[in-house]
DNA sequence: CTGAAAGCGCTAACAC
DNA sequence: GTGTTAGCGCTTTCAG
């Protein structure tokens, strides 16, 4: 910088000025173009380290997570989220914590470092409360949503995921669809049970706890699942879980159908959703993760910025853009995206 | 640390050389302690960003990844990288890439941030080499290796793996031994088909041709596997990847066989092998994802500090440390770890 | 043994 | 319009 002065022949701080784009009506436009020509032959860079001394802006974000870095789809997220934040000019420092004193840990270093706002987000752990640490920071959640509705979140709609997935069942002309669920209490249960139902009512299709089925694991479970197949012989299956289509897999195999012909099945997961079914074939049906973390991402930095994300450079994707520009804090509802083919 | 010095009563240099530890025979213990005190009653913190711009050191470690986001075997990377890291008073960056050009500015903006070293991996892409642009820079190669073993890397070891898990087939007192590879050329293939033989040939098996079945995907790799059931019976399966268990589990469950107890598989992927024997029984076995990312960053961060890395704090756990402290550059090859039941 | 002083690269008041 | 100046928080010679 101060050799682009010395060359150009100005002060350190017109370039400066130059350099941030503040030359608008305050340095002459002949001189201003001369500044960056020179800083274009000494490849000149910014020292954002030096810069955020001064401005107390680093331009890195925090991604706080707790198990985030061991599914395939928090990848995806972080991906997003980080391609998002690279458009703007920011990057992402990711920390993965286990338990209440590893994140308070990791918050305080990474405060140290001088984060410009949080990604919080707890995988598939939908109600969560935000550190009070992170207090005065700007925070989005992800895939997580906090009690009060006082943060902004993104996360998936549990509801129109199961109603989708029943709906595809019912466009793949089954007749018989069975809800093979969890009989532990998890969080997603009540939203998919509903969800599941309320496709099936708006089909016209009387709701029959028969063929309701709410399974633990292993042997027990898949004798459940056999039980109902012998019973009720379901041609169409909503699993809770990849556990749990694996055991409709399995009882299939033994009776000789072959899903995705003889029966259909549509398997959601804490973030997928997979359907054999006739027709549509084959596919699998995600959330839209990558654009999930993107749209994390630009609303967190429009928070740090305080002005508007700008969605005309938004990633070309067939999933539907939620309105981020909703005021704070926004709850961002995702539905699914096709994916392509279940099988490699 | 102004205010330290003005409570202790002592110059702000030498509040600096005691919290950085370097007050030994310069300044008197007592008034050391003092310091010290004064600094945990104030609450005080370095702040790394005005530190490295003296220092050069930032203390942030690059992390540049094609696809490595998008597994969950790669999140265990990360995390014990991070882990690492952060015993180290390390922070990481993970940046993803695809293609040359997106990888070049990454790593450009790596450097204006000023990250002391990178890791640089490709997923399963096991010979890379390093863009010239890390040239000068401390680089540790995770999951991949250079042509010419000028780089540091962990990656895992093909050979061995396969061996191991043909073994484990060979203790769960299987016959008929089959390899259901891959008929595409895979860089994983000729170690793990070695792997495959040598185990059958050091226990005394011979081997057979008829046994081996390459295959690609869908209906055609399933016929195959069906025709290997029905011509040669076998009751042990070596896997090359998850796709063709599969078709071996379809296979055996037509037969009215169940994996695990009429027959044994154990099938490997590129991060993974997981076993379902009859004894031992229903287990996962993995490459150490964890530790490697944790190992990388010790072989990363020792080259920085030019140190040897204290071993001493390690992760507990069962998978064989590799000698970190062989001359640069070291190749490490990773063995394979328990890691509990197959299906949760 | 301790302190004064310079400066890392940059920004932002405030003069000129 | 442009330059001068004073730091941001820390490290590091170099005197004393």
């Amino acid at each position: 910088m101060k050799e682009i002065a010395e060359a150009a022949g100005v002060s350190i701080s017109t370039v400066s000025l130059v350099l941030n784009g503040r030359d608008e009506g305050r340095v002459k436009a002949p001189l201003a173009a001369l500044v960056r020509e020179k800083a274009d032959e000494l490849g000149y860079t910014v020292n954002p380290l030096a810069r955020s001394l001064r401005t107390c802006r680093t331009r890195i974000l925090g991604f706080i997570s707790e198990e985030v870095a061991t599914t395939p789809y928090a990848g995806g997220i972080i991906l997003g989220a980080q391609d998002a934040a690279s458009t703007y000019g920011y990057m992402i420092i990711t920390v993965s914590t286990d338990g209440r004193a590893s994140e308070e840990n990791e918050i305080a270093t990474l405060k140290r470092y001088g984060v410009d706002g949080f990604f919080y987000s707890k995988m598939s752990n939908r109600i969560a409360s935000v550190p009070a640490s992170l207090g005065d920071y700007p925070v989005v959640m992800v895939d997580a949503t906090d009690a009060d509705n006082q943060i902004p979140s993104i996360e998936p709609d549990e509801f129109q995921i199961a109603y989708d997935a029943t709906k595809r069942l019912i466009q793949a002309d089954c007749k018989r669809i069975a809800y093979i669920g969890c009989s532990e209490n998890m969080i997603a249960q009540d939203g998919r049970f509903a969800g599941y139902q309320a496709a099936l009512q708006d089909s016209g299709f009387a709701y029959d706890p028969s063929l309701v089925c709410n399974v633990l694991n292993n042997g027990p479970a898949l004798r459940a699942v056999d039980k109902l197949f012998d019973e009720r012989n379901p041609d169409g299956f909503f699993c809770f879980n990849d556990a749990r289509a694996w055991y409709v897999y399995e009882c299939a195999a033994r009776r000789g159908l072959t899903v995705g012909k003889d029966v259909s099945i549509v398997g959601v997961d804490n973030h997928r959703v997979f359907a054999e079914t006739l027709e549509p074939q084959l596919t699998t049906v995600e959330l839209p993760h990558y654009e999930m973390g993107y749209w994390a991402a630009c609303k967190l930095i429009s928070m740090i910025e305080r002005k508007p994300v700008d969605s005309s450079s938004w990633p070309n994707t067939t999933a539907p853009m939620p309105p981020l520009d909703s005021p704070i804090p926004a709850k961002i509802h995702c539905a699914l995206i096709e994916k392509g083919s279940v099988r490699s």
